[in-house]
DNA sequence: GTCGCGGTGATCGTATACAATCTTGTATTA
DNA sequence: TAATACAAGATTGTATACGATCACCGCGAC
């Protein structure tokens, strides 16, 4: 066990899943989500599986299938005998994320205006303060997770299930996209961005809504670098097309 | 084991996976997924992990494995301790479900339409023709699973592959609808409006794609019974209301 | 010096065994 | 008679053990 401290120890918790409703699996499997999240396991990286059961204090078995659902999320790539390791979007995959998410998000903002409560205002807000406070922390991966449940929020408020299940997919992805192509710039239009929206949502104004949602997925579009070929491959078998 | 021939038998196949490249895991829950979408396993049915692995002479492991990729797709839904059942999508996830197709696929077949080529005419022709001999052979189960790939067949040409996984995911669950919530009518039409799609695509016309796929899907809802509640509630649960 | 080849170690794939939980049948009692 | 408590059976949840496959590395031949 050579890595290390990369996620959260098991002593950081009782190492005995706290919500029995939950099988042990998914458990593991939020714990490492989380952390592939926040950038505190970077893409590439090998998730051994004797490793994580080590970690987790859980047999392999529980690993499988937290890697195996993670997996089907696409947050990380199950090569056969090889092991599991954290997803690398390619340049094609990211541009194809953000054009399902152009297809998806405004539209759905756009729902979402119309039925925002007032209960929700105060989840929003409370939201974009978390924001702002870990960006304030210097905390750029828990800014980059909290940014994305925002959007999350939104669909939760569209009152469409299905298409936020999606939209999770999707904003799990450009967490590892950023992670991969972020050229830093502008990280403050982000939380404005998202000022703005929360102010359509209030307003009920669906259009608003739609427009600045689009707006706001073109910027981060335009604050990644998918122009580049070759950004931040991990493994070497990448970097020779050896395999 | 009561049940039997609810799906193909071991015998059918040499019990060994066929496909080297995959795991052992991934052709159960190929096979079990295409009897869901024939409808040969219908909403409700539970899947014995002991009485699955007998009839594909597999261990309860690679069963589990199987069943657990199912349930990420809301193929079956998995109860604790209780064991997996074939989902029974409620009326308003059917709803959800072609909400979420009515904003995905238009706009995906008007890509399509760009990019058809004649390799993906003839592909897209042998697929309607399967589609009529199904259903002039009366078997409803085969053509229903025949006229979704028509719909996941158009996301391949529009080359979203993101898109394409999710329309994937929404197709399956329309079979399971389909089998829920069907109401014998025009089944004709169906075919029909892949005949005009296809014309569309050919044509490179996707203003025309988009509006058929369009009103295909509106089809589609409306040859369902999605008013009366209670529509084939298989849990006591659900009839009353409890829990 | 480079290429090919087999040994070796590590890691995953699968099967089996045991523990925990739920369901169900039965007997007891008010 | 009906309700409850208890026990037996069945099913899933988890752990462990063994076998298969692949990557890595050293050795020898060309």
């Amino acid at each position: 066990m050579t890595t290390g401290r990369l996620m959260t120890e098991a002593t950081d918790d009782t190492s005995i899943p706290q919500t029995p409703s939950l099988g042990g699996s998914a458990h593991v499997a939020e714990k490492l989500a989380l952390a592939i999240h926040e950038h505190r396991i970077l893409p590439g990286t090998k998730l051994s599986e004797d490793e994580v059961g080590e970690v987790f204090g859980v047999s392999r078995t529980v690993v499988r299938a937290a890697l195996q659902q993670l997996s089907h999320d696409q947050l990380i790539t199950l090569k056969r005998n090889r092991g599991a390791f954290v997803a690398q979007p390619s340049i094609h995959e990211a541009r194809e994320v953000f054009e399902a998410r152009a297809l998806l998000e405004p539209r759905t903002a756009r729902s979402a205006a119309e039925r925002t409560t007032a209960a929700d205002m105060v989840r929003l807000q409370t939201h974009i303060d978390a924001e702002h406070a870990a960006l304030a922390a210097g905390d750029v991966g828990r800014a980059v997770y909290l940014s994305g449940q925002f959007h999350i929020e939104i669909a939760r408020i569209a009152q469409q299930d299905t298409i936020r299940e999606f939209i999770t997919q999707l904003v799990a992805r450009s967490s590892l996209i950023i992670a991969l192509y972020w050229q830093r710039r502008s990280a403050l239009c982000e939380s404005h961005a998202h000022n703005a929206l929360m102010r359509a949502l209030v307003a009920h104004d669906g259009t608003l809504a739609e427009e600045v949602m689009q707006g706001h997925l073109l910027d981060l579009v335009s604050s990644l670098d998918l122009q580049n070929r070759a950004a931040t491959p991990r493994s070497l078998h990448e970097v020779f097309g050896t395999r």
